[in-house]
DNA sequence: AAGTTACACAACCGCGGACCT
DNA sequence: CAGGTCCGCGGTTGTGTAACT
């Protein structure tokens, strides 16, 4: 029954690999492949290595074409974009990243992008009231300003809060997400106008004063009072869409303590999927179970995707599971 | 120059789903 | 169908090195 063990862990070598073991990888897979068979691999090319250290030294540094070094502004864009979108899904960011690996990609998010992002979330809304100030947290929804108009997708409901978890399932079944030749559009959110459902209430926003969240990438965002209130019926201002367009982006998010500047950093990068997981108590406390917490309707410009991609967002089965 | 801290990157670990027997 | 392994993924840790005091 089953297979044999993968390894014996206590004659396996750890650490560092050395050159030799590199080029007696390297000299095996170019000769055999990896025989779909990972486990066998280092026995066979003669290495005192766990198949799976094996398969992380080739996919991560010793295979063909791999790129290392800085990333590139576009690279920057297309990671922001992505995990604006999908969070921390790396390996499907390093698909879109040809030569680049999920290991390298969270590796450099984790290093500088984040840092990144947290610098440039700083200018501060210069009109509200320092209480006001306080008791205003920022919810950022980003949404791509990559994709080109003309790329807009049908109109449909956006659960936030659900989006993890409707990627997860469509793209699974649909296994199209890797075909697309588009990385940024790939994925790329509703920036246009659009209908944000807050609690059941609905709130018309135009896009032509939104500006953008990251160098690149587009945004929209509203302040939910008293986020961490306890209250199930807080309501939500659409507040920022005004001629200073920098202070409502970022507004607020200095009077965050440090527990929360990683909350608004997962929310100004859209990952709505961890926000939910690591703060669930605080949201549940205020969530309506009979109402999404923050919906995106409707998709004007720069809605959506294009060809392949826009498959993605817009499946009409997912519209469906929406009504 | 030596010690400490911060940073970047490689590698490991554990989990969940797919697959095999 | 059940019980087991394999594979791939994401989170975390370890290690080398640069920067700072």
């Amino acid at each position: 029954m089953g297979r044999a063990p993968c390894c014996d862990k206590s004659s396996v070598k750890k650490g560092p690999w050395s050159p030799e073991e590199d080029s007696k990888l390297k000299e095996y897979i170019h000769k055999n492949g990896t025989g779909g068979n990972w486990i066998a691999l280092p026995h066979k090319a003669g290495l005192k290595r766990c198949g799976k250290s094996c398969r992380l030294r080739w996919l991560n540094y010793l295979r063909p074409n791999i790129k290392h070094g800085d990333f590139s502004d576009d690279e920057d864009r297309i990671i922001c974009n992505l995990f604006a979108t999908i969070g921390s899904r790396w390996s499907i960011i390093a698909a879109q990243l040809p030569g680049r690996t999920d290991n390298d990609i969270k590796n450099y998010w984790n290093t500088k992008l984040k840092k990144k992002l947290m610098h440039g979330l700083q200018p501060y809304n210069h009109h509200s009231s320092k209480k006001k100030q306080q008791q205003q947290q920022l919810l950022f929804l980003t949404a791509s300003s990559a994709a080109p108009p003309e790329a807009a997708g049908p109109s449909s409901l956006h659960h936030y809060s659900s989006l993890h978890d409707h990627y997860s399932h469509h793209y699974s079944r649909s296994g199209s997400y890797g075909s697309s030749n588009s990385s940024t559009s790939v994925l790329s959110a509703a920036a246009g106008s659009c209908d944000l459902l807050v609690n059941g209430d609905h709130h018309h926003i135009h896009s032509t004063t939104i500006p953008s969240c990251l160098d690149s990438g587009g945004g929209l965002g509203l302040y939910l009072d008293e986020l961490c209130a306890t209250t199930t019926s807080s309501v939500v201002h659409g507040q920022g869409l005004s001629p200073d367009p920098e202070s409502f982006v970022f507004g607020g998010f200095q009077q965050l303590l440090e527990e929360d500047h990683h909350k608004a950093l997962l929310l100004a990068a859209g990952a709505a999927n961890q926000l939910d997981q690591q703060h669930s108590a605080a949201a549940s406390s205020f969530y309506d179970e009979a109402k999404p917490l923050v919906s995106l309707t409707g998709g004007g410009n720069g809605a959506g995707g294009t060809s392949t991609g826009s498959s993605f967002f817009y499946d009409s089965s997912y519209s469906n599971n929406e009504s």
